[in-house]
RNA sequence: GGCGGCGUCGCCAAGUGGUAAGGCAGAGGUCUGCAAAACCUCCACCAUCGGUUCGAAUCCGAUCGCCGCCUCCA
């Protein structure tokens, strides 16, 4: 039975969906302003783990990111740089969807901006407006918390004790509130020449939590399964996303909350101050695989804080490539016609843990455990020549399947080595053929030095790549 | 001030009452012309102190240390 911790009660609750073998998701998604983090991606890379992972179990699934292109940073940065909205988040989405697709992580169904969707977020305001929940002020519209009762439910967070602006983050622009705990849903303009949109309710643009609210009712329904994010969003982001929306509708706004726990760099906070802020490019430049990234980053489960360091990603490239030297191992196997299915049966094994494992609240950590308990017990068969056509297919389809959720391996991508490398692989088996080690190393290096790996067995000289 | 999380092998990290998964690194060995890959063997008194229990890394209390959120950071 699969099950999610839901931040909303803090149980560990059986998943079941409204609508049978059909999930409704919508993750928060990032704000087009500049390159996203590698903190972003551990986030992002838990949204794609989660998504793969419902299909794996048969689910159809309706993923909704939105993306945020216009909000205070935005605004701020084109009014520096003299540039439009557009021309500014057009760009970083796009850097945003190579990013995405460099870590292999699969494009939701949906991915709205909220700039499309200004009108939707104009009648919810209406309607907070009409049922006295939202009022307006020097312009500005803000939500009442006051006039939503179960305010506070998902972050545990009751307003006496807290203390707005405790933690420095005051909104700058100074709007007026009845209340400092109210939020703002439209904002009037206030700044020289900032972008606003005429309305119903007035000139100017949506507040933060706004766009969350219309997009997804309006691609996912009023009450959907599960909602995602990043542990900072708690609060007040989802808080008052459930606020203004069942606030407007009157019915539970998602069932599901999942959040994803932060990451720290070489066991400190990430941060500019501290000078180890790192975008996945950053990364990339410094000859890092996208792959160990990606491993590294579910490596550990998404609820709990992970360690981000330059051995970490060491220690995922090499475990990444013992999975990917079992993956190759299994399918040169020589078939052993008498083999006794111990194969098979160790990767129906795996199957089930890693099912096992990963049903309980997607624990990554687990579930690649139960991958490496394949690799310890298959190995030894494979030298032992134990493994008939069957096993191997058993095992390659078994991994498949894992990694379909983790999406590590890349199984389908082309292996071959050109010609100049099997040139010199050739020149080299003459070389020892005759015996003369000293070309055959020189040989050698040579290969490696291009990239490539060389492995002598019973079998003949194998080279691949890296 | 309020709310919450965490301290497990050199590193990363599972495990939440029955006696420590997994990966990386390391040591020794097999195989190899040498390597590589693979295999075999080895590698943890679970922050500290006290308590509950037949039994605790796991529950309770205290202490020390680290971290997050508290109005626009995933």
């Amino acid at each position: 039975m699969l099950r999610f911790r839901n931040t909303l009660t803090g149980e560990l609750e059986p998943f079941e969906p409204i609508e049978e073998g059909r999930v409704r998701i919508y993750a928060c998604g990032p704000t087009v302003w500049n390159f996203a983090h590698i903190g972003n991606f551990k986030t992002f890379v838990f949204y794609d783990v989660l998504r793969r992972y419902l299909r794996f179990r048969g689910y159809k699934v309706t993923e909704v990111m939105n993306v945020t292109d216009v909000d205070d940073r935005i605004v701020e940065q084109t009014i520096e740089l003299k540039i439009s909205i557009e021309e500014l988040t057009t760009k970083y989405l796009d850097y945003f969807l190579e990013d995405m697709a460099t870590l292999n992580i699969e494009k939701p169904e949906v991915m709205p901006k909220a700039t499309d969707h200004i009108p939707e977020m104009v009648a919810l305001v209406e309607k907070l407006l009409a049922n006295g929940m939202a009022y307006e002020a020097e312009g500005s519209i803000y939500f009442r918390i006051s006039a939503f009762e179960p305010y506070g439910k998902l972050s545990g967070k009751k307003l006496e004790g807290n203390q707005a602006g405790r933690g420095g983050r005051v909104d700058a622009q100074e709007y007026a509130k009845a209340d400092v705990s109210d939020f703002v849903l439209w904002k009037a303009p206030k700044l020289e020449g900032e972008r606003s949109w005429d309305s119903a309710i007035g000139a100017g643009r949506p507040g933060w939590h706004l766009e969350c609210s219309a997009m997804s009712m309006k691609y996912l329904g009023e009450t959907f399964d599960i909602h995602a994010g990043g542990e900072d969003l708690i609060f007040p982001h989802h808080e008052n996303e459930i606020a203004q929306s069942e606030g407007a509708t009157g019915k539970t706004f998602a069932r599901y909350w999942l959040h994803s726990k932060f990451l720290n760099i070489e066991n400190q906070k990430m941060s500019k101050r501290f000078g180890n802020f790192k975008t996945l490019r950053d990364l990339l430049e410094n000859g890092v695989e996208p792959m160990a990234i990606r491993y590294l980053l579910l490596s550990a489960p998404y609820r709990t804080q992970l360690n981000f360091t330059a051995d970490g990603l060491d220690a995922a490239s090499a475990s990444l490539e013992r999975m990917r030297n079992f993956v190759r191992r299994v399918r040169e196997a020589q078939s052993a016609p008498d083999g006794d299915g111990a194969g098979g049966a160790a990767a129906a094994r795996m199957l089930e843990a890693f099912q096992a494992a990963m049903d309980d609240d997607l624990n990554t950590s687990v579930a690649l455990a139960a991958v490496f308990s394949l690799v310890n017990e298959v190995n030894p068969m494979i030298d032992a020549r134990k493994i008939s056509d069957a096993d191997r297919e058993a095992i390659l389809a078994a991994i498949e399947r894992a990694d379909g959720v983790l999406g590590v391996l890349a199984l389908g991508e082309d292996e071959s080595v050109p010609a100049e490398i099997l040139e010199l692989v050739a020149q080299r088996t003459e070389a020892r053929r005759s015996r003369d080690f000293r070309l055959a190393d020189e040989v050698r290096d040579r290969i490696t030095a291009a990239g490539y790996v060389i492995e002598d067995s019973p079998d003949g000289t194998k080279v691949r790549k890296r």
